[in-house]
DNA sequence: TCCAAAGTTTCTGAAACATCGAACTATGAA
DNA sequence: TTCATAGTTCGATGTTTCAGAAACTTTGGA
């Protein structure tokens, strides 16, 4: 039924399934819908991301690396600062994943 | 807002970043699904989740218990086989964490 | 030009994982 | 009692990951 994209879940579902990176993840989602509903594109640059997070700068890169890598967010550099934003399509997917059969 | 379970749903998504774990996982869902359309309770032994996963016997042993400790699923002796069954809780949990906010 | 800010790269070591073979433990027939 | 079934436990081994230190790269002022 699912076996061609279990590879490509099983990927982001281990991008976030680390502490850290989901905490990074769920501040970038919350970030993006108060954005969303302010009708406009968020900017959301890294350090802001960051809240409560105590890991430094080596470390957070290697996070968003591995959460763009499997796809679950999109970065965009910006002057000085790195733009992240959640990929709305693999949202869905993962909501897609966890719904009861056939909805 | 979500800081206390952070740790547990990265635990379970860990727990699920595994292309065999998901397999497992999906395929009980859906064994699941099936049952509780029949309005009873699901007996899925081991074996019988293993579609198409090329791992040996000792290696599914070791999955199996990782999504038990991470809270996905519940076994149980029957027997000779192991009964495996989905927590509902957790399946909720996950929908939630995906879920658009304040829904 | 010089500097600080915001990340990135590279390297390293410790810890955690995934997988398997071999030996083991029930359980339920024959 | 003897056997096959269905899993489990126990190393061993090779791989991956997490995190920080140090050094580097851009970029945008002063």
């Amino acid at each position: 039924m699912d076996r061609p994209d279990v590879k490509r879940l099983a990927r982001q579902l281990k991008a976030l399934g680390h502490p850290n990176r989901l905490q990074l993840f769920l501040n970038l989602v919350e970030e993006s819908q108060l954005d969303l509903a302010k009708g406009r594109t968020h900017d959301c640059f890294l350090a802001k991301l960051l809240g409560g997070l105590d890991i430094n700068a080596p470390t957070v890169s290697h996070h968003v690396k591995e959460l763009a890598d499997a796809g679950l967010i999109d970065t965009e550099r910006q002057g000085k600062q790195l733009i992240c934003s959640v990929r709305p399509d693999a949202l869905h997917a993962l909501r897609a994943l966890f719904e009861p059969a056939g909805t």
